[in-house]
DNA sequence: AAGTGTTATGTTATCACATAACATAAGTAA
DNA sequence: TTACTTATGTTATGTGATAACATAACACTT
């Protein structure tokens, strides 16, 4: 594994989110925080029955609304997004602050890659004041070819 | 009905979709100009099960698979959207040139308006270059309250 | 500690959205 | 007509999400 890999990225999130739930009063409770390492370990998106299927191992109970209440959780606190374009949940990489959805989605490799261009915010923040459109989450998602993909594959 | 009608404004749009079909070679069939009539006539979005029963009506036989191929070939010529985030359908208001999807939903009230900012593209495009992605499908998604809602409801 | 309200979880069933697979029919062009 | 392509009919199933109600764990007061 590279330096700087998941798995110490991982923690640190997990580490993360546990302090900004205990500075909000929100429990971080045991199949949360499972849920979260889930994702957080996951390099791609998964659906809700993919991370069913990895949260039985430590869960073996555990049927959909217990992944989609915990999903509820963290996606209220910021830990998670969910991809509309493929009803599916990655980790937020940078939870400490609340942000627009901003995702780049590979049709050929799969890879989803969390964007945070602020320009990208501020030029949609002054097209909804325009609007007088008051906005509780803002998604952007865009699907195409990775640089990656786009060099080394046919057009 | 105010002026500007949402009947006159089908009209225009169904016109126009049979130009712009014809010009491309792609048969708009009866079935397909009537889920294109059916989504026009909405102003609301339609989930795909909302469109079938309506469609029923003019072709009783319909099953699900009649609407997913007739949304299918509507997406593909640019006739309508898919909003990601309500996995529902409405009918594009400028069909005539190839534009990102942008979308105003208010949570209160229902209302999808689709948004045509050039500021947006420009900018989110810009980005896209910068990280060498390239794009097939941009998706702008903004859930919140509208101008209306906003200024009559409860904060 | 006991009581009480609130939040979280367990459990069953069902709803909502979308597509696979294969058969038939209708259009298109030798 | 023939052969080919595109569109539609039909059945079944896959995939994602939630309703509804019961139980358990926690937090806070008395
Ligand atoms: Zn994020
Ligand atoms: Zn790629
Ligand atoms: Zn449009
Ligand atoms: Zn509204």
């Amino acid at each position: 594994m590279k330096p700087g890999s998941c798995h110490t990225e991982c923690q640190q999130v997990l580490h993360l989110a546990e302090r900004l739930c205990e500075g909000r009063g929100a429990r971080l409770t045991p199949q949360r925080r499972q849920v979260l390492e889930i994702l957080c370990a996951s390099p791609k998106p998964l659906g809700a029955y993919d991370i069913l299927d990895l949260l039985k191992q430590g869960v073996p109970a555990a049927k959909p609304p217990t992944v989609y209440r915990a999903l509820e959780f963290l996606l209220q606190q910021g830990l998670v997004h969910r991809i509309e374009s493929l009803n599916a949940y990655v980790g937020c990489i940078h939870p400490d602050h609340p942000h627009a959805s901003q995702f780049l989605i590979c049709r050929d490799c799969g890879e989803v890659r969390e964007l945070e261009s602020r320009s990208v915010e501020r030029t949609l923040g002054s097209a909804l004041r325009a609007c007088g459109f008051k906005a509780d989450s803002r998604v952007v998602e865009v699907t195409g070819r990775c640089l990656r993909c786009s060099e080394q594959g046919t057009p």
